[in-house]
Order: C-alpha cells, then structure tokens, then sequence
RNA sequence: GCCGAUGUAGCUCAGCUGGCUAGAGCAGCUGAUUUGUAAUCAGCAGGUCGUGGGUUCGAGUCCCUCCAUCGGCUCCA
C-alpha cells in the first residue's frame, strides 16, 4: 500500500505502484487531461513518473507557474528537434524556460542564421509538435553519455556533463531526438499547439564574454492558439507604453547624433517634469536633514586614483582631458562620491556633528558600451539624485533605516508598488574583484540585512551584484516590457573613508573613521523619468504634470476670455495654456486628448456669459460646466491629495 | 564591444525582381471658414533616400566601410 498526499491534504490509499497521470485520472478525468508536470516529495517529476513510496504529490496544470515552466521546457526539446532537422550540422547547448516562453543556444559553426530562417524553423516545430510524442526520461552513465556527444562531436554538451556527477544524468528522449536533460516535461509534444520564434540574438557560452559565441532562439508557446494571438496583441500595445516613443510624442525629451548617442536632449516639457520631481526630492531630503552641496563636471585624475574608480573603471571610461600644463588630467565626473569626500575632508568633525548628509544632483558621464545603451534607461550622460552620508558606525542601522524610509516614500508617491528589494553582495568565488577588507564587507553586508528585516522588505540576495567598494540594497523595477531596471540604491562602504582619509574626533578625543553610506533613491532622473513613463504610459500624477489644463476656445472671439481663466489659473498656481488657433474644437479637443493634458476647459459665448468653464477630462469625457472658483478648488484638493508629504 | 535586424519629408509609412523629374497621410505654411466635446475645406512648400566608397549605360533598390537605432549577450562605479 502506497500513500499519496496531495496539497489540500486529503489522502489516497493505493494497492500498487503507478504513475503520476493514473493518480490524476483517479482524481478526475479533466485532471489527467490537463496535467503538464508534477512534484513529488518536492522534486520535480513527469506524468509518465511511477510512484512508488508514500509521500506528497502536486500536480500542475497551465494555470501554474510550474506547469508553464515544464510546458516551455519541453518546448525547447521540439526547438532543438526542429533545428537538428533543418540544421543536422548545428550543435546544441542548452535551452532552458525562461519568464515568457523559452530559449535555445545553438552554435552554427559560422554559418549565419538569421530571423528570415524562423518562419521555417517553426513550421518544422508543429509539425513535429502535432506528432505527439512521447516525452521519456532515462538515466545514462557518465561514460555513455561522454561518449555519445564525443561522437556528435559536441564540446558544449561534453564541457556540461564533465562537470556532473555520474548517477546523476539522464537523457530526455522524444521521437529519435535525445537531450541531456535533467527533467519536468509535459506528457507528449502534442500539448504544444501554438509557437511563435520571437528573435535571434548572439549569446555567450556560459554568459562568458571570452568564450565562443552563440546564437540564440527565442520563442514562446501555447497550449491554445487564440492564447498567441491574444500575447502577441499584448506585446504591440506594450510597444505604445515604450518611453522612447511616449517622450517623443510628449515632447519630453530627444537626442542627436551630433551631440553624440546615449546623451539625452532634454526638451522644455521633460526639464520642467524633472525639475518638479527634484524639488519634491529636496523637499523631502530637507526634512530629513540634508544638505545641498555642488561639486564640478570634472576632477583631477589623482582624486580617482585615491577613489580606487580609476584603476577599476579608467580604461573603459571616457578617456582623461589633457592640460596645457605637463602631465596633468582631469576626467569627466563618472560619480559624485570622491567630490562629497573631499567636501566632508574641508574641514574638522566632531562626533557631535555627525551624521553629515550631502545631498547633490549630480550629472555624471560614463563610457557604457555602444550596444548597452537604450532610450533614457541606459546613457553616457546622467543625473544621480545622490547624497553621500557620513555617519559614526554606531549611526550606521538607523540611517540606513531612515534611507528606506526616504526611498519607500518617493516609491510610494509615484505608484511603484511593484517593485522588489534586491540586497546586492559579493561574489564569494571571485574575491579580487573587491576591495576593502573582509571584516568590513562582513560589518556591511549584515547591516543591510538587517535592515532590510526590520523594515520587512521583501527582498532577494544576489551574490555578485555588489559595487567594487561595498554591498548594495537596490530597488528594482521592470519596464513596459518586463525587463529589470535598478532605480534606487542604497550603499554602505567602508573603503572610500579609508581611501580619502576621513575622519572625526570620538568622545575619547581619540580620531575615528566614519562610515559612509551611498544613496539615491531615484537612481538617476533619466531612468526614473522612463520608468515613469512606462508604468503611467504618460498619464503622470497631476501635480507632476508638465501642464495641467489646457483651456480650448471654441472660436477666436472669445481669447479675452480665455485669458482671463489662464491668469486666474496662473494666480492659483495652476500650470496652465490656451490652444486658441483657428480650429474646431472638435480638433482642438482631439489634440488635447492624444497630448495627455488631464483637463480641458472649452470656453464659448455661454461660459464666458456665466463666468463658467465646461470641464472635459481626459480620464472621463465631458464632465459639464463649472463656476472657474469651483474648478481650482478641485484641481488643489486633487494636487495635495496626489502628492502625500513625507514625515520624518 | 559581440550576434542579428533596421535606416526614404518634422512624424508614420509606400516604393515589385535596379529603368523617366522619389509617393501618401498627418504635421507645417497661405487662404477661406469663426466653429460646442476625438480630425472643416482648398492651395503651397518640404527629401543630395543615414554616411562614404564600389559594381553598372543606369542605384532608394546590389556589394563593402563607417554612423545611428532596435532585439538580445557581455557590462553597469
């Protein structure tokens, strides 16, 4: 007798052993039907799976992550069928489910392979995907399998299962097609019945730039084709999100070649949209007790050299701005901290003064690669919200509580509420890339920790994502499209105080070495303002609006008075202007709308009779008339509520 | 930087296998119209087809270089 515990707890008693799909046919025929993958006892198994022994079972279906994942996976395996038979020359890698469908790594042996090929290529893949069949597990010897792909004279597959345990490694078998393959299929290829190859791209083995280069299929696919058509749908109108396309159509921003690529061109309606978010910033900051400073665009290469950032970064950077003088360089500020060190060295400190919090935005420049760069999310040119705070270590945990405070109230006030902590350390493998001594990183790594548990954070650790000189807490959120961006950090170091020489008298009349910690919780206004962008498609919170109302006359007669609702608008503070070009309304309305104004007030012979404004908004149409006194009243109480104040 | 794709008017795009002075809609300008809740009508103007080379009797179209952009990879102080 077999026991078999499924999630809601109930049990089912069984005579002998059998397999997962009979255990879902017992439970219900719709099941069976539907079931992809399964875990037993917390390890992932397939429908074909004999169950033998007690234990707990779940079952998935496409409505879980889990299924979707296996329903992927096995995608890729028809993928690398469908290759192997139009491409009998290509060797496989791997090809793993990712978020939104699947990958798969195949090297062509310098012949190209380009999007042209995909129609083909998915063409082969349903017709294999319609043959049903069966998806099958088996175990294989780490001999055997050495030795089949050193016949495909496959290095790749051979480099994979050199560095696995022999006992371990099975092969995933489907028609006369063969995977090294760890496991969680979907019970036969027919489940697939819809694919799309989404794009190729060029792809490092092991991610490793100095390794071979591969090429890349992507795709996703379904159990249904109407649920293609409907994903395909969401990604056109994703694309209208991009803020690329929205800070053109807004006018928010621009670039030129001229100027140069990744340098945005900031356009009078995007500088005044980042003027208000830093004065909200300021605002902010003030109460929490910081202070502006302003330091240079450029500095002398010996302040990077004393920084460490020269020896890390100087080659890849943008390269240092000769003299007339003899041997002297200045670069371009690729960060602020080094300036905010030299500004904290101006003078002496006592214990008493310290926390010094220094807030500067900063525009600072970095070399990113060419292929890196991307709208306003990737640039050489850029503003950081920065403020370096230097702090006894006794001070560390409290300011650095304060600091997710400040970042979960700027979230908060701009609608981020999907975003996840990411609490950044080093890479326990690859020590040189670091520098600073253990028991600092050590001293570091544990405060963040720390405060990411009492503020009850949900957060991830990624080892390997720390800065050069310190661990980091980032707040990352994803675009229109679901790509990961980091937009605030927060850093604790302990090596720039050292480096600078920094210092403060103790109550010991002894010299101390503060701790600093790095942060912004915007990350840059660039990247800030495309996020933004993508999560409000344009539609910003009122009071950050660049303008609020837009007043629309009906005809050329009634200007005067449309002026005279533009400076009582003006008077209360209101940010507003006058389409009053000879135009239908109809027109002018229609303008108004695609340019995302929240209000429209249309003004004629009856409002200015009344005094009144015919209120249209943007979110719900025609609203109807409104004394001009009324409307500011709504417009202010909308503004303040919009825009929470931050307490400390 | 690497792999793949793209680049025609301010914007969105058409231009078949190379063949007359390169087209359309919107935007712009001029004029008419003075308009009531998502596009009034007419006329005009606007492009050395990303750049530089090459093949050809002839190149927007074919080949190469470079530049920029897009999708990824690597990187991200």
């Amino acid at each position: 007798m077999i026991a078999i515990t499924l999630p809601d707890g109930s049990v089912r008693q069984y005579e002998q052993a059998l397999t997962v799909l009979d255990i879902a046919k017992d439970i219900s025929e719709g099941l069976a039907r539907n079931v992809l993958s399964a875990q037993f006892n917390q390890t992932t198994v397939e429908a074909s799976t004999i169950i033998d022994c007690d234990g707990d079972l779940r079952l998935f279906t496409w409505n879980d992550e889990e299924g979707k994942t296996a329903f992927w996976h096995s995608s890729a395996h028809i993928l690398a069928q469908s290759l192997l038979a139009l491409y009998p020359q290509a060797k496989l890698t791997i090809g793993p489910a990712i978020e939104n469908g699947f990958y798969y790594d195949v090297d062509f042996g310098g012949e190209s392979f380009s999007e042209k090929d995909l129609p083909a290529l998915e063409k082969q893949f349903l017709a294999f995907a319609r043959e049903k069949f069966d998806f099958k597990m088996r175990m294989s010897s780490k001999a055997d399998a050495l030795d089949f792909y050193k016949k495909e004279d496959n290095p790749f597959k051979v480099e994979l299962i050199e560095n696995l345990d022999d006992g371990t490694i099975s092969f995933c078998d489907h028609a006369d097609f063969t995977d090294l393959c760890r496991g969680g299929h979907i019970p036969h290829t027919g489940f697939v019945k819809a694919v799309k190859l989404l794009s190729v791209a060029g792809a490092y083995w092991r991610g490793d730039e100095t390794k071979p280069q591969l090429t890349r299929i992507y795709g996703i696919s379904f159990p249904k084709q109407k649920e293609l058509t409907e994903y395909l749908a969401l990604l056109e109108e994703v694309k209208k999100r991009d803020h690329r396309k929205l800070g053109k159509e807004l006018e928010l921003f621009t670039f030129s070649q001229k100027v140069g690529q990744g340098l945005p061109l900031w356009l009078p309606k995007g500088a005044a949209l980042r003027e208000r978010l830093e004065n909200f910033l300021k605002e902010a900051q003030k109460k929490a007790g910081y202070e502006q400073v302003i330091s240079p665009h450029i500095g002398n290469k010996e302040l990077y050299m004393t920084s460490g950032h020269y020896e890390k970064y100087g080659a890849d950077s943008f390269q240092p701005i000769q003299t007339p003088a003899e041997g002297e360089e200045f670069l371009l500020k690729p960060m602020n901290c080094p300036h905010h060190c030299e500004i904290f060295n101006a003078r002496q400190w006592s214990y008493k003064d310290l926390p010094k919090r220094y807030a500067e935005f900063g525009t600072v420049y970095r070399y990113e690669q060419s292929g890196e760069l991307h709208g306003l999310t990737r640039v050489r040119g850029f503003t950081q919200d920065d403020a370096h705070i230097f702090c006894m270590p006794s001070q560390l945990d409290e300011e650095f509580k304060k600091v997710i405070d400040l970042v979960l109230y700027v979230f908060g006030s701009l609608g981020f509420e999907d975003f996840t902590a990411q609490v950044s350390l080093r890479d326990p493998e690859k020590p040189e890339k670091y520098i600073g001594s253990d028991e600092n990183w050590d001293l570091a790594e544990n405060a963040i920790i720390n405060a990411a548990k009492e503020k009850e954070l949900n957060y991830v650790i990624e080892y390997g994502e720390a800065a050069f000189y310190g661990p980091k807490l980032d707040f990352m959120v994803k675009d229109a499209l679901g790509r990961k961006w980091q937009l605030g950090t927060i850093q604790v170091d302990y090596n720039l105080p050292e480096r600078f020489e920094l210092s403060y008298k103790g109550s010991d009349n002894e010299e101390h070495r503060p701790v600093m910690i790095h942060r912004a919780p915007f990350g840059s206004l660039e990247r800030f303002v495309a996020i933004l962008l993508e999560h409000t498609g344009g539609n910003f919170p009122l009071w950050l609006m660049p303008e609020q109302v837009i007043i629309l006359s009906v005809s050329e007669k009634y200007e005067k008075y449309a002026e005279k609702v533009s400076n009582q608008l003006k008077n209360s503070e209101i940010r507003a202007l006058i389409d009053n070009r000879n135009e239908t309304i109809g027109k002018k309305i229609r303008e108004a709308q695609l340019n995302k104004y929240p209000y429209m007030l249309i003004v004629g012979e009856k409002e200015a009779a009344e005094n009144t404004v015919s209120v249209r908004s943007r979110v719900e149409g025609d609203t109807g008339s409104l004394t001009l006194e009324t409307f500011i009243e709504k417009i202010q109480a909308e503004v303040d509520a919009s825009s929470a104040t931050f307490d400390v």
